[in-house]
DNA sequence: TTGTACGCGTTATCAT
DNA sequence: ATGATAACGCGTACAA
């Protein structure tokens, strides 16, 4: 009876003026207000059930009558029925939402391909659940929305990618979600699951490239110091010239950009001109170094030899076809995702670091 | 009475086994079943007041005793308290989350510094409102993911970048929520509102600036004629070509990608070797072009002159720095944020169709 | 197999 | 100014 009353008042606010409206003349285009959407009730009514068994063709139990089960699937196509996100997620205390935290730096971010890859594998495996990716953009207000946000029970798990090591406001985070970092988090004593690309021994290859291929004044261009890859490729640079005996040139940071690169390619040729060798942590930076160079009368590899890394797009369309570092970055992507649908399913088996690695593209500038 | 049992059994539970677990050894590491987290009634008790008085001081009603209101902050403070995104939006029919919908090739569109500057743009506004954004990979299936996740109720508005001309799926979307496309939609019939760049114009000027050069065989890289941006722009390089009177080079598509680019550059020496004008429809694909040129041994701009779009980083790392077209991406962002937090707020005056003008940045490539 | 009834955490409408 | 109380749409023990 009730139930029969609600659903005939629904079916009648739908025929209605609702979506007769868009020609009305100007004071109201349309009520966007979410639609008299059909609910579970409406769904009953017509296929002449009850809630409950509505509920349970559409989670898919087993311990429903076929015949009912049609009815209630036919009654779900003709309406349009889908289940409400917020009701559902209400009573179940689950959100089937994970956050992807990004850096503030929106332009650098998804200007890098290397991140773009990453999302790219984070969706991939995404897609074959039943998840759905929320972006979140870092603001550093120790209480700002983004804390809130996800602290509101929003999302189910986080994903973060590029993490400064001097940003501790996710700390917090790690108490109430589980979180996984994409790149080592650097954040001590915070519970979560790391996916990093081996930096050092990436740094290593590149760096021993150098080496082998004769060079002696071996100088590098980084990240912004702090970023934890960009301290760790510089280690590994350090440490592989330490190991040769030779000694290291000077550390200029290239801000993982373009136009740093250019800027760093310019201050290393004022500072050590006689460098012969450069490892240029980002593929980015090498595309901006390797015109400096050229500008300046440096063959390349003849005069000084470049070996980048990320092995992104820039490095083939380099003047110079560009020796770099291949990061298994879509891999890292999925990787982040699985670690967290994993955890989210209650498994516990999971790995607190995975370290992928790397290996060397070799082209013409090294 | 029934409050307070109520409550003192929340904190019973709260109290138990369910957070005293980490310790276990291993079985299971810990229970992210979305920790207790405390609820108004939490914060009630704690204040001494009710539920309804807790929820005022939360959204600022003027009508609370300034004493209460203190014990409730206090209250809300010590517990941490954060509004229940889920059970808020249920009874608000609100979500106070829009959709970001981007298509499926993540990486190149990730890549592409042109709609980074564009989600740089939506993130800048969105930042000062309280909603959230909510990334959605379109998925070409039909009854996908996206769909249903848009239809459930968990965003009140989307908008839509990078929309090909024949993806329709978007069609049905726009009946129930207010949709917000960046660059001509292209679909018809489709109730929505679209921020778009004056794509045809942009063309005309780069164009123009090839004939004004005194070029007599120009040619075009386009994007992929899927896309309304790419037609629009071989449109206006067309119709410049036409009105001066000079007979049009080939068309050749370049995919919007640096590869794409270069591969283009090729087929169109092959094929039309006399050109000595080439408007590029992107700048990426320019940077994928200039250097085959270069290889080629034609001089730039001496032999050929090239005009990029988008005035990208790429534009000014190229070999010859590129004259290109500007686009007000950030601004584009913002303002299709804008018109939908607009919308969402029940204003009604706002353009169905907005078109940023463009402007030609002048470097050495033409 | 199916239906009833309760609860999830908030907001909003009433009285008080 | 404040406190009960009824929705909001759904999942699910429990009863039938």
């Amino acid at each position: 009876m009730a139930t029969d009353s609600k659903v005939s008042q629904l079916t009648g606010e739908r025929g209605d003026g609702s979506n007769a409206a868009p020609a009305s003349t100007g004071s109201r285009e349309r009520a966007f207000t979410r639609q008299h959407a059909p609910t579970l009730e409406a769904v009953a009514a017509l296929a002449g059930v009850s809630r409950a068994t509505v509920s349970r063709v559409v989670n898919g139990s087993p311990k429903v009558h076929p015949e009912s089960a049609d009815a209630v699937r036919k009654a779900i196509t003709t309406l349009g029925y889908v289940p409400n996100r917020a009701a559902r997620s209400l009573v179940s205390q689950q959100s089937h939402a994970i956050a992807l935290v990004v850096p503030e730096d929106t332009t650098r971010f998804f200007g890098d391909v290397y991140f773009a890859s990453i999302i790219a594998g984070i969706n991939d495996r995404l897609e074959q659940s039943d998840y759905v990716l929320t972006l979140m953009i870092a603001d550093h207000a120790p209480q700002g929305k983004m804390l809130r946000y996800l602290a509101g029970g929003a999302v189910d798990g986080v994903v973060v990618v590029s993490h400064h090591t001097s940003d501790t406001s996710l700390t917090q985070v790690g108490q109430m979600l589980p979180v996984v970092f994409g790149g080592r988090s650097g954040l001590a004593g915070v519970d979560c699951w790391v996916v990093d690309v081996d930096n050092v021994d990436g740094a290593v290859t590149a760096t021993q490239r150098l080496v082998d291929r004769g060079c002696q004044n071996i100088a590098t261009i980084s990240g912004p110091l702090s970023m934890q890859s960009a301290l760790d490729r510089v280690e590994g640079w350090r440490s592989t010239l330490e190991s040769a005996g030779l000694t290291p040139g000077p550390v200029i940071d290239g801000d993982y950009s373009v136009v740093g690169g250019a800027r760093a390619a310019r201050a290393l040729l004022d500072e050590y001109p006689e460098v012969d060798g450069v490892f240029v942590a980002s593929d980015l930076m090498a595309s901006g170094a390797m015109p400096v160079f050229i500008d300046r009368g440096r063959r390349i590899p003849d005069d000084l030899k470049v070996v980048g890394y990320d092995d992104s797009p820039a490095a083939q369309s380099c003047e110079v076809p560009l020796t770099t570092v291949r990061q298994p970055s879509v891999e890292m992507g999925r990787e982040m995702a699985d670690i967290l649908l994993d955890v989210l399913a209650g498994q516990t088996g999971r790995q607190r670091t995975t370290v992928l690695s790397t290996r060397l593209v070799e082209r013409e500038s090294a």
